[in-house]
DNA sequence: GCTAGAAGTCAACAGCCGTTTACAAAAAAG
DNA sequence: CTTTTTTGTAAACGGCTGTTGACTTCTAGC
């Protein structure tokens, strides 16, 4: 019905896509992000990145060597958390959270990849590694004393459970917009830990 | 060498494990619950989880069904947040983290298990459902007004992340016992939580 | 136009998965 | 003692996994 004349012998019907290195393998990135931040590790399958990226399993396997090897490639991007570490203290709270409660769900960010990374024999390391040393120590040396480390952690703590109830566990009280009663919960909490957290 | 008379012909070394049925069926709950919190569903294998158990895999079906219904019955189980939710409000906080904090790590609870169903297709619901009911609700009429939901969000949130690197993403920063900076962190952000959380 | 190589597809591999079926042995019931 | 039921093992099933090698097909250089 689409095509009348010329007899499509050697053209199976759609253009045969394009042949652009490049971009093929950005696609392939994409979709592995979009994988590994929503599935995991383990759920999310060569063929389904493959599948999601236009192509065939192999050519990802040609592309990046390995599943692990993609999964690194994936994670090799910044976290993000780095342009609210400005010299403006006081509504950093307030930016963070509006952040993460705008950001659209189910978004392939490598903060979702790290931590559906938490148990994965095969990854888990490398996930704690470039946590520790992307997130926590540039945190840490931003916050500064008293017990920047122990604060930085609580920071990322927070962040991180919000984050993962939202993406992944995704639960009625935490499924709203930066206007709830949540996101200005989250605001000041993170505020009281960058203001110095007075002791217990 | 250790037997020296009586032909074993039919006794192939050791005895041959005592048939009590229903010691069996905890022995292999408590082995599930164990992998299913370290290695999360999908890396928590049917062999392994039976090895564990000192059984064949097919004997782990005949108790309970199918790896989902054992997962469901792994789950059935108290979170363990009650026991804080009595009257003493003043103190609340230092109580949760000292407890969190004194937990072994790499223990087989409940959160563990349901943090790690994040993103797992067959039990992301399951687990879902189960935080909401068992954990938020009751934690929401707790704490009480103002903004009681959100509120109960944060604290199980603050937690979890906290709970989450511990056992899943071990960084150094997590990995002291109750008297470290970050615990005392921890119990001056549950506290200011619980005692209402002033405005942002 | 011809050729070399890049870009992509296809089918198959070995290995693991959850589950099932068939069977052995111990205990209990008669 | 014989029979039945319970408790456990052994081996296999189909299906899915990551990965491989042989094979097309398009494109760039001479």
């Amino acid at each position: 019905m689409a095509q009348r004349k010329s007899p499509p012998r050697r053209r199976p019907a759609a253009a045969p896509r394009p042949r652009d290195a490049e971009q093929t393998r950005s696609e392939i990135l994409h979709a592995a992000r979009v994988l590994f931040a929503t599935r995991g590790y383990a759920n999310a399958g060569m063929r389904e990145i493959a599948a999601a990226a236009g192509i065939t399993p192999a050519l990802v396997v040609r592309y990046f060597g390995s599943k692990r090897d993609l999964f690194i490639a994936a994670i090799e991007s910044d976290i993000g958390l780095g342009p609210f570490l400005g010299p403006d203290r006081a509504t950093v709270g307030r930016h963070i959270a509006r952040y993460f409660f705008s950001k659209p769900m189910r978004e392939a960010d490598t903060l979702s990849i790290l931590l559906h990374a938490a148990g994965e024999p095969e990854v888990c390391d490398l996930a704690t590694e470039l946590l520790a040393a992307r997130v926590i120590q540039p945190l840490a040396r931003w916050l500064g004393p008293p017990r920047a480390e122990a604060r930085a952690a609580l920071l990322l703590a927070i962040i991180s459970g919000t984050w993962l109830f939202r993406q992944a566990l995704p639960m009625r009280a935490f499924t709203g917009g930066p206007d709830t009663a949540l996101a200005s919960c989250m605001a000041a909490q993170i505020q009281h830990v960058v203001d110095g957290l007075p002791e217990a």
